[in-house]
RNA sequence: GGACAGGUGGGUGAGCUGGCUGAAACCACAUCCCUGCUAAGGAUGCGUACUGGCAACGGUACCGAGGGUUCGAAUCCCUCCCUGUCCGCCA
C-alpha cells in the first residue's frame, strides 16, 4: 500500500512516478481527497467521543450525590446518536479509502526505465554463451514425449489443460533440482522454511494478490482460503502483524512449494509444453530487511539466482523490467531469462523484486528502531522456477540422439 | 466432526456481582543508584495504531474478531475464529 501521508505531501511527485505504471491521476486525486476527508471526519468523531467519555464519568458521581440525572442522561443519549451517525460516515470513508488504496500499485524506483511492456525492458548483462549445436535442437515437449519424461495427455486427463505429469528422468530431475537449489541457497545464508500451500485472505491481501488479482487465484470452495501462487505469500506473511527486533534483521529465507495459478490472462500463450502450467514447483527466496539494507540484499538475491544458473551451466541474461512490465507491488524487478535453444529464445526463469515497505505496510511488519517502530522492506525472488529449469536443462543438455546429459552439480543428487 | 474448558500488554497471570482498569502483580527488558566481584538490593521507565502540539504533554480507539444490550462493557447477550483437554477419524 502506498504511504498516504506521502501522497498528501508530495502529491505531484507521486503522480509523476506512477505514470510509469500508467496509474491515472484521477485515481490518486480521489485517494488524496478521501484521505483528507477521513482525517477530518475522524477528528470530529473523536471530539464527540471525548465529550461523551467526560460526561459519562459524571454519571456515577451524580448518583452518589443523589443529584438529578435526567438532564445528563438525555444529553448523553443525544450525543450517542451524533456519534453513531458520525461513525457511519467515518466507516464509509474508510471502506472507500481502503478500496482505492489497496488497488494502487507501488511506486517504481527512479532507475526503472519507462516503457509499456516486455519489449521495453533493458538487458543488463548476459552470462555464459549459448552452446553451438551441430544438429537442430528440439523443443522440450518433443524431447519429453519421446523420452517418456513428460506426459501431457494424462495430465489433462487427471485435471485439465495446463497440467502435466513428469515421469522417469524428469521426475527424478525435478526432485534433484529442488534439493540442489535449497542446499545452494542455504549455503548463501538463506534459512530453509517449509510452509503451507494454502493461505487465508489476510495473507493474500498483505502481499498484494488480493483484492485486485482474485481471478488469478484458485480459491477453496466455501472457505476464505486460497492456493498459493508463489511461496512469496506464506514466507512473507510469516511475520505479518509482528514487530521484529533489530538484531533479527535481515531475515533471509528460502523455501520450496508447489505454486498454483489460473493464468487467467494468458489464453493462447505458451499452450504447448510445460512453460505455463496451473501447477508448478518453485524454490523461492524472501528477505525481510531494514530499509537501508534492502538494495544490498536485492543484489545478493539476484546474484544468488544468477550464480545458481551458472552452476548448472545454463546460459542466461539479466533484464531490468520497465515500468509497464513491473508487478503490482514492486518498485524494481530484475528478471533472469534462461536460454532455450529449442525455442531460440531467452525465457523468464526467475524474477527478483524489491517491494520496499509496500507489503510491509499492508502486512504490518515492523521492527524496533530504538524506540520507534519502522516498517521493514520485503523482497522476493525466485531462486528458480523448477519446471522451467528442467526444461532448460533438457533443451540445453540434449544430445543428437535425443538423450539428455545431466549437469555436473546434479549428479550427486540423482 | 462431538463434549467440556479457555482466549487479557513480550511472557506468566489478576480482573469478569458493568463506571475509580488501558488494565494489578510477577517475570523479562531499558536506564540510573548502591555494591568491587562473577550474586543481590533499590529507583524509574516499559503495548499498538491514529491524532493534536516545537516540546512538555494531551485526545480517540483497541482486553481473539464482528455485532447487540446500556448513559457507560475486558466484564452481560449473540455469531464466528482460534487454542487446550477428552472422544471419534486419519498420514
Amino acid at each position: 500500500m502506498l504511504d498516504l501521508k506521502r501522497l498528501q505531501k508530495d502529491f505531484d511527485s507521486v503522480v509523476e512516478k506512477l505514470k510509469k505504471k500508467s496509474v491515472k491521476d484521477e485515481v490518486l486525486k480521489e485517494l488524496k481527497r478521501l484521505f483528507i476527508a477521513l482525517k477530518e471526519k475522524r477528528s470530529e468523531l473523536e471530539e464527540l467521543q471525548s465529550e461523551q467519555n467526560k460526561k459519562s464519568k459524571l454519571f456515577p458521581i451524580y448518583l452518589k450525590e443523589k443529584k438529578d440525572i435526567s438532564t445528563l442522561k438525555k444529553e448523553l443519549e443525544e450525543n450517542k446518536q451524533k456519534i453513531a451517525s458520525k461513525q457511519k460516515i467515518v466507516k464509509e470513508l474508510e471502506g472507500e479509502l481502503e478500496e482505492y488504496a489497496l488497488s494502487v500499485p507501488n511506486i517504481p524506483d527512479d532507475e526503472v526505465p519507462e516503457g509499456k511492456d516486455e519489449n521495453d525492458n533493458i538487458e543488463i548483462k548476459r552470462v555464459l554463451e549459448p552452446r553451438e549445436f551441430d544438429f537442430e535442437p528440439k523443443e522440450h515437449w518433443e524431447l519429453g514425449e519421446r523420452l517418456e519424461w513428460i506426459d501431457f495427455e494424462r495430465g489433462v486427463k487427471l485435471a485439465k489443460s495446463r497440467f502435466s505429469v513428469l515421469k522417469n528422468g524428469a521426475a527424478k530431475l525435478e526432485r534433484a533440482l529442488i534439493n540442489y537449489m535449497l542446499d545452494f541457497n542455504s549455503k548463501r545464508g538463506f534459512d530453509e522454511v517449509c510452509v503451507p500451500y494454502i493461505v487465508n485472505k489476510e495473507s493474500m491481501l498483505s502481499t498484494g494478490q488480493l483484492p485486485k488479482f482474485a481471478d488469478d487465484l484458485f480459491k477453496i470452495e466455501g472457505e476464505e482460503l486460497y492456493l498459493i501462487p508463489t511461496a512469496e505469500v506464506p514466507l512473507t506473511n510469516l511475520y505479518r502483524d509482528e514487530i521484529l527486533k533489530e538484531e533479527q534483521l535481515p531475515i533471509l529465507m528460502t523455501g520450496y512449494t508447489a505454486c498454483f495459478r489460473k493464468e487467467a490472462g494468458s489464453a493462447g500463450k505458451d499452450t504447448r509444453g510445460m512453460i505455463r502450467q496451473h501447477q508448478f514447483d518453485k524454490v523461492e527466496l524472501v528477505s525481510i530487511t531494514k530499509p537501508e539494507d534492502s538494495d544490498e540484499i536485492f543484489d545478493k538475491m539476484v546474484e544468488c539466482a544468477s550464480d545458481l544458473l551458472t552452476s548448472l551451466e545454463l546460459p542466461h541474461r539479466l533484464v531490468m523490467l520497465c515500468g509497464g512490465d513491473l508487478g503490482f507491488g514492486a518498485t524494481k524487478t530484475v528478471d533472469l531469462e534462461v536460454w532455450l535453444p529449442g525455442q531460440g529464445k531467452y525465457r523468464e526463469i526467475s524474477s527478483v523484486s524489491n517491494t520496499r515497505d509496500f507489503q510491509a505496510r499492508r502486512a504490518k511488519i515492523r521492527y524496533k528502531d530504538g524506540k520507534k517502530n519502522r516498517l521493514v522492506h520485503t523482497l522476493n525472488g525466485s531462486s528458480l522456477a523448477v519446471g522451467r529449469t528442467l526444461i532448460a536443462i533438457m533443451e540445453n543438455y540434449q544430445q543428437k540422439d535425443g538423450t539428455i546429459e545431466i549437469p555436473e552439480v546434479l549428479k550427486n543428487y540423482l
